[in-house]
Parts: structure tokens; sequence; C-alpha cells
DNA sequence: GGGCCGGCATGTGTT
DNA sequence: ATGCCGGCCC
């Protein structure tokens, strides 16, 4: 099956280092093969390595591998450490991406067969409900009880099922408006046809229709795909199962990689079932697991595996290290939330003084309205941070305006665009005029823009309305023509100025005004990279996401969801209170399913951490303006007692247990509160006290501009800055080894503000591990260490 | 057409 | 407690 004349050239040494695992699920080619690859056993380092092996030995082109992720981030990751492994020929990696831009770019090919035109839109969000807008009212359904949002998510969850309009069944289509579901799904597709338009579920469902009803063009692709990854595949839905199937029933050479026990996404559709069903789905499948953990220490290995394991039906793995056991997990006991926040500010300024890196550290929360807490606490501890996840960059309205602009300049036939801006900035074109405006396309079969041009050589519209909307076609004529001759990034300078969209912000007086007119600075300056405004839009239709600097030392905050894939040293993991962790909606409607899910959702958390792994919880937390008392949740007596250390709070009020039994289970080890002195005159305590008084200037003055943490009528700094910057991704998060050259040498002798003197016994980028004269050994970063 | 008030929900979130 | 949306009034 080699091909020797290719093998020779450097064979094998991209195989130097992977363990006898890791190499079978490289080397096992051909067949279908399923790689459970367990938290930080080298999961990517296996996909990347399988295509560089595929390649090296000549068994495929760079464009006959199929290979697909969830994310653009992690699409991005692969092409990276693919390019660092094989060099150029990644460029050819044509389809290498996310389910969706390959969907795209299948679809464009042969739009035609779906009754699209190969220029089609894709919808977001956003556009999708303002059409289920409309139908719905066209029904006269009130929007009240059945909202679009739903309707939305009804019809998302019937294509993530990959059911078309036809095929849902009875009992589902009445689910919604008494019975009207199903209609309304077959009109909102229509719609969609009508407009040119596709959603991000149509990208998939869309393909399988192609796919099936084209033997010639799924014979095509057979050809064509000899070799198929799946990145995640525990989180793959139903629709890109049958998608994923359709395109494997040919080579058969399908290799997907996934972890059965991080599957947190049930609720968006995904499908445990396709991991657990791998084997029956592809007969003769090999199945490797990937059990050797090369992130945490063995008591964090251990608390995760004996709270996993409470979970039925899982395919089963052993996580194992060789490294050392290292600190146990601690539990701590807060009395409410805001002693809980206070409890971890603490530890992580122990931490920093102790020359641990901020960026090293997340909390990782259940939902985000625990985010507050947190930054509240460190503003006024002027410790910085950085919230990860979020509303991001392209979602924000001022963001969307500007790109609907853009959108009906590029393409004169994109109703949902026009619609969107014809009266932003206000200009009197109001329901009233876009109603004409409406009735006229409709009749005349023509674009809303086409319709408002004719519109505005009859004497319909009132004298006034019909001279706003002439200057407003003409402009976009005009701006139409100069996108011919002008870089499209100054042409969005000059159509945000010129529609007076730009002025609109600056008149606005609200506190946010600032970050927004910020916000659309930056994506001018994101669209230059681009080569024309065409490219720009299909980009960012797929790409919702912008790539925000990394930052500069600050805590990261997110949700347990977003933190999937990521790793740090140490990880906080507050809130674990029963109905809030497990999540009380979950269990509801869920049942079991929803408790296991929720139960991975914790293993997750625990498998982040590299070395310290902390939970808490507190007995009282202000939910939707309430208080309310809590029982400790119900994983903290899974977690195995012999890899866990109770902590005491350090403020010290314990949480006032003896509830247990209010959600029918029984007494836990943590509901007694006896461990817990009253100790509100320890150290720590004094000193946040302290800190509260004195510190209050370090919150407003300190540090970098990565801390947050305003909300939204205080100074902008946090529109400004963070706001502008959305989403923060991985590739910083990890301490670099390789790039930055030492400070420090081995032997060196160095200075530690807190460990005194000591000698370089190792160094990782800009980890040192000293050897203190005093304190013995300790891992510490370059930066808070001086030659002595 | 614009601004104010009241009702309602308020898990997780990629493409 | 808080924010968002829709209805209602000027």
């Amino acid at each position: 099956m080699a091909n020797p004349g290719r093998a020779a050239a450097g064979r094998g040494v991209y195989l130097d280092g992977l363990n006898p695992e890791q190499r079978e699920a490289v080397e096992a080619t051909d067949g279908p093969v399923l790689v459970l690859a367990g938290a930080g056993t080298g999961k990517t380092r296996v996909l990347t390595t399988r295509i560089a092996h595929i390649l090296s030995l000549g068994l495929a082109w760079p464009s006959q591998i199929l290979a697909v992720t969830f994310t653009n981030k992690a699409a991005r990751e692969m092409k990276e450490r693919i390019h660092a492994m094989v060099g150029e020929e990644v460029e050819g990696m044509p389809w290498l991406g996310t389910f969706h831009s390959i969907g795209v770019r299948m679809l464009r090919r042969h739009a035609e067969l779906v009754g699209l035109r190969s220029g089609f839109t894709i919808l977001d969000t956003d556009d999708q409900i303002r059409l289920l807008k409309q139908l719905l009212q066209a029904e006269n359904i009130d929007e009240k009880r059945w909202p679009a949002r739903l309707l939305a998510n009804v019809i998302d969850g019937w294509k993530n099922r990959g059911l078309g309009p036809q095929q849902v069944p009875a009992g589902e289509g009445a689910s919604f408006a008494n019975g009207r579901g199903q209609k309304l799904y077959a009109d909102y597709q229509a719609r969609l046809k009508a407009l040119n338009a596709v959603d991000f579920g149509d990208l998939l469902l869309e393909g399988i229709r192609l796919l099936r009803e084209n033997p010639d063009v799924l014979a095509d692709y057979h050809r064509r795909f000899r070799y198929i990854l799946v990145d995640e595949y525990q989180d793959t839905n139903v629709a890109q199962y049958l998608w994923l199937r359709l395109l494997a029933q040919g080579s058969r050479n399908v290799c997907c990689v996934g972890d059965d026990d991080q599957s947190i996404y049930g609720w968006r559709g995904a499908e445990v079932d396709n991991i657990l069903r791998f084997e029956t789905d592809f007969p003769g499948a090999k199945v490797v697991r990937l059990e050797r953990n090369y992130r945490s220490t063995g008591h964090i290995l251990g608390a995760a595996a004996h709270l996993i394991a409470h979970n039925e039906g899982r395919l089963g793995k052993t996580l194992f290290s060789e490294g050392e056991r290292g600190e146990r997990v601690t539990v701590t006991g807060a009395w409410d939330s805001q002693e809980e926040a206070r409890a971890i500010g603490e530890e992580i300024e122990q931490l920093q003084r102790q020359g641990h890196a901020l960026t090293q550290v997340a909390i990782l929360v259940r939902a985000s309205f625990q985010m507050r807490e947190f930054e509240d606490r460190f503003v006024t501890l002027g410790l910085n941070y950085r919230v990860i996840g979020g509303p991001r960059f392209y979602e924000r309205a001022e963001i969307r305006d500007a790109l609907a602009y853009l959108r009906v300049i590029a393409s004169p036939s994109d109703d949902l665009a026009f619609e969107r801006i014809v009266n932003v900035p206000k200009r009197g074109l109001g329901d009233a005029a876009l109603r004409q405006i409406h009735d006229h396309a409709r009749a005349a079969q023509l674009p809303l823009v086409e319709a408002a041009r004719e519109l505005v050589t009859s004497e319909e519209l009132k004298p006034k309305v019909r001279q706003t909307l002439r200057d407003l076609v003409g402009s976009f004529d005009r701006w139409r023509e100069q996108m011919a001759t002008m870089p499209h990034h100054e042409l969005a300078e000059i159509v945000l100025d010129e529609s007076g969209y730009t002025e609109m912000w600056q008149k606005d007086r609200s506190a946010d005004a600032t970050g927004r007119l910020e916000n659309l600075k930056e994506l001018v300056r994101s669209m230059e990279p681009f080569e024309n405004l065409i490219g720009f839009l299909e980009h960012i239709s797929l790409v919702m996401d912008v790539d925000g600097g990394a930052g500069g030392d600050a805590v990261n905050i997110m949700t347990l969801h977003s933190a999937k894939g990521l790793e740090f040293d140490t990880v906080f993991l507050p809130g674990w209170e029963e109905g809030v962790f497990p999540n009380q909606r979950a269990l509801d409607e869920q049942g079991r399913a929803g408790l296991e899910e929720e139960r991975r959702l914790a293993y997750v958390g625990l498998t982040r951490a590299r070395r310290r792994a902390k939970v808490f919880f507190a007995s009282n937390r202000r939910i939707h303006g309430l208080w309310q008392s809590a029982v400790p949740s119900r994983f903290l007596d899974e977690l195995s007692e012999k890899d866990v250390e109770v902590t005491e709070s350090r403020g010290g009020s314990g949480w006032g247990g003896g509830q247990s039994g209010r959600y029918g289970y029984g007494p836990s080890r943590f509901d007694e509160a006896q461990s817990f002195g009253s100790s509100y005159s320890t150290p720590g305590w004094q000193r946040a006290q302290a800190r509260q008084e004195s510190g209050r200037q370090g919150a407003f003055s300190g540090g970098g501009s990565v801390g947050g943490g305003f909300a939204d009528n205080r100074p902008s700094r946090f529109a400004a800055s963070e706001g502008a910057r959305g989403r923060v991704i991985e590739g910083e998060l990890i301490a670099k080894s390789t790039g930055t050259p030492a400070r420090f040498a081995l032997g060196t002798r160095v200075f530690h503000q807190k460990f005194g003197y000591g000698e370089v016994t190792s160094v990782e980028g800009n980890k040192l591990t000293v050897l203190f004269d005093k304190a013995g050994e300790k891992k510490v970063v370059d930066s808070f260490v001086e030659a002595a």
C-alpha cells in the first residue's frame, strides 16, 4: 500500500515520540477507525500526525483528504500543525475545515441541483429570526405565545436531526403553534429558496439531499475522498452523521476521534449515540483507546475518573498518568457566593505571589451569571482577568448593521440586509414605507432595492419619503460603482460615513457608544487582509469569530463549555451546588441523560487542570435577585475521597449545611459544617479587608488593560478593550515551550521575591524549575525571578 | 416616527 | 436584580 518513492523522504520522523497507542491510531490508515481519546491524551497530535503519515506514504494527495472539525479554531490549529509537519502541502488541503465550511464548498459547486444559485447567501441566527418573525406575522400567530426564537430552535432541531419539512414526524409538527410548526418550516424553506439563501442547518441538510438525490455527484466525492477524518466525533449530530456516512461509503477509510466522556453538547443536537454506535455503523472498525494522560497529576485524574464512573452508557476508558500524584483536589465551602469569590480571589493572589502566571489560572463556571461575582471581586482587588466567550464580535448590533450595508452593496438582492438598514440610522423610512416597498417587490417579483428604485419614479410614496428613498438607492448605486475602483476597507469607511451610520453613534450619548465606534474601526481594519468585499463577506458568514490578541497576564473566566479543549495549571470550579451544577433545568428537562451530561461537564472541568483543581460551593446564592440556600452538589460526593482534601474557606463561616435530602438523595459528607471554624481573623481575611479599603485605586489604575468588569453605565474601558476583542483563543494560553529565548540558562543563580535564592534546574520556555536554597524545588515563571 | 413603560425570562452556544 | 422586547402613547 505504501508508495516507496515518497516514503523515502524522512520516513517516520513524525512518528517519533508517539506512544504505542497513538502510533497504532496513526498507522491504521485503512478501514474505519475509532480513536477514543481521553482528555489530555494527545488527540490532536494523533489526527495531525495521521494526516502527515497518509501524505508522507503517498496514500493520497492533500486534496483527497477530507478532515472535518466543529470550530474554525480547531480547523486553524490543525492546519497549522500539519503545516509544521509536512510543509507547503497543507496549502493544498482544500477539504480541511468545519462541517459548515465544507458544506458550503460542496453546495456552491452544485447549487443548482438543490434549487439554489451559486451566489446564495448564508443567513445567521439573527436573519433567521427576522425571517421567521415575518412568517409568524403573515400567519397571524401570537408572537408572545410562540416566539420566533422558539420556532428557530425547533426548526434547527429538526435540521440537526436531518429532517426536512416533509420528514417531520406528525406528532412533532404539532408541537409548535397548535400544529402549524411543520407548515411554518415548509414556508420558511420556501422563503429561503426565494431569497437564494440558506441557514447554517441547510449547509448540511441540503448537502445530504444533494448527495442522496445525485448519485453521480456522490460517486464523484467517493472517488475524491480517499481518507476521511473527523474531530470531536462525540459532538456530531444526526445530520452530520448522515452526511459523513454517505461520504464514507466510498473509501470506508474513515477515522473518527472523540471522547464519549466529553460529550457536552446534547442540548445542541449532538448525539452521543453516534460515537457509542460506531462499531455497529462501521462494521469491522478498529477501536484504539488513548488512555495515557499527559496533562494532569494523579490526584486530579483519580478524582475525575471516580466521578465519571458514575455515568452509565460509556464506552469506558481509564486514564492514567505516569507523572506525580501532585496536590489533591480541594473542596471548599463558602457561606455565600461573595465569599466564594473572595476566597478564590485570595487563592489567586497567593498563586500570583508565588510566581504563577495568571494566564495559567482559570475559573470555570456552569452558567455565565456566576461570572459577575468574580468580575466584581477582581475589579476591587485590581486583579487582571479576561472573560472568554460572551457576545461575539460579529454578533454585535453595530457590526451587523455595517455588514448589512456591505451586503446590500455586494448583492443587491439581499433583502434581509436591506431591511435591516433601510431605516438605520433613522431616516424616515419606517414601517409604512417599508410595507409599500414590500408590496411592490412582491407584485413586481423584484428584490427590495429594485422595487424601491421603481417605486421612487412613481407617485405612490409621499414626496419626502420618495426623496429619502431615492437618495438611499442612489447612494447604494454610487457605492457599488466605487467598489470596482477602491480598496474595500476604504469603501466601508465611506459607506459608514456617507450613510450617516457613524454619525448616529457619534451623536449617541449612551455609555457604550464609544465602544461601538471602536468596534466599527476594528471591523474596517479586519477587512484589510481580504482580497475583496465578496471574499470578506463569505469569510465572516462562516467565521463569526475574530482573532483577539491574547492580552496580558490575566485570569481566565469562562464557562465549562467554552473550556473544552483548553488546559491550565490551576483550575477553579465554583458553584458546585445542586440546582446550579448539576443545573436544575438540565435535570428537569432531560432527566438522567441531563444529569449524565452535567457530570461529563464536571469531568471536562476537572480534566482541564494540569496541577491544581479547586472546587467550591456556596450555601447561599442570589439567583434572579433572590437569595436561595443551596445544597452541595452530588458531584462532590462522587469525587474519590483519597484524591480530595476538604479545606477551610478563608472567610471561614462555613456553609451551614444540614439541608440534604431536599432533592431526594442521600446525605452528603459535605453536609456538616464542623470542619469549618469561624475564623474571620485569618491573615488572609484581614488582608482582604485591608485591601478592600486601600486597594480601590488599584482596581482602576492597576495593570494591563485586560480587565473588563465595568457594567454598562460605567466608564467604557470594558467596551473599548475587552469588548472589541471578543473571543480569545487557545493559542496563547499554553505556555510556550519554544520560540522565546530562555532568559536563564541551567545552573544560573536567581533570586525570587518569595522563595529567595536558588539555582535553575530546568527551563521550559518561560517556565523555570528552580531549586531554592530554603524553599526547595519550585516551578516559577521566569519573569518573577531575577539573576542573583 | 420616536420614546417610555411594563411584562417576562434569566443553562450551556459553533456554524 | 436586570435586561430585553413589545405595546402604547405622544
